[in-house]
DNA sequence: CTTGACCCTGAAGTTGCTATAAGGTTTAGT
DNA sequence: ACTAAACCTTATAGCAACTTCAGGGTCAAG
């Protein structure tokens, strides 16, 4: 088959296929006469393994490393253990982080609600105080601080 | 201060700060005559503002708005709600497929767990398995599909 | 007077694609 | 036979938000 019925097969743009090409994901295939990349059915299945790794939000670096495993049935699997729980922190660790910033942007949200001016805007307020208590958590010299551009006709 | 005490003094990197004045979001500082940069106290609280968006998850582009709204007090609000609205919406979605992944991605990891063979390893099975699936649910080969690479010895 | 810590600019590298330009080939329709 | 659409090719640039690198200049201390 053609690239283009690779890419329709599996979902994955031909550009995206190409590029897994130059980057050495996919083996290079056998081209016909006027140029044209020819794959097997084993190219379906190794861009859909690829597929699934990358829904898992797995690096090109380690789904190159898990093809290679794939290839290596003799090898031992231990580090695709660890590749896959180094993932797994990462992915808990980004977990986490979107938790508390899902909640610090709904409490930001809560500050501001009626149309009105940005001087009386909760939410500005709220962040130029972060930036203010920084330095010194003390004087809220009034407003909006001294953050603004001076150069107010722009 | 020179641009190396004001990264020191707002955790965010020389070569960061530079470039943040270059894509726009901080002001052209003073100049010695040497040619550094000197910034006063406002620029600790603007770059602390920005590294508190940017805490958010917030664009630079976004940022860059927020920026402005300080900057003229006069204008109406109403778009930084919608902004934050809109970012909320974002880090909601990513939430949820991050709660998705994270489960997929612990039961692969139960697949396997002693050191063994790649050939026996529970994880690359599935994953093959599902890659094969993709075109046909029903034929399972054997052992772990035509994925290899064929040439063994690299 | 040299060492090391700082500063400067401009450009390239990172990740995982996506898009564009500028062509060549094939296929279907008239 | 001609043409237009739909395919294919390569090489190159763009995105975010930095980071790193190359190749310098400046300055205080020993």
């Amino acid at each position: 088959m053609r690239i283009g019925e690779l890419a329709k097969g599996t979902g994955i743009d031909v550009e995206t296929l190409r590029y897994y090409e130059r980057v050495g994901l996919l083996q290079l295939p056998a081209r016909q006469a006027n140029g044209y990349r020819t794959y097997g059915q084993d190219a379906v299945e190794r861009v859909n393994f690829i597929r699934h790794c990358r829904a898992l939000d797995i690096g090109l670096a380690d789904v190159r490393r898990l093809l290679d495993f794939v290839a290596h049935p003799e090898a031992d699997c231990s580090d695709v253990n660890y590749l896959l729980d180094e993932h797994l922190v990462r992915v808990r660790a980004k977990l986490k982080s979107l938790r508390t910033l899902e909640k610090q942007l709904a409490r930001l949200r809560t500050q501001c609600d009626a149309d009105h001016r940005a001087a009386d805007c909760g939410i500005l307020q709220e962040l130029v105080a972060a930036a203010h208590g920084e330095a010194c958590a003390c004087h809220q010299s009034g407003g909006n601080a001294s953050l603004s551009n001076r150069k107010d006709g722009e």
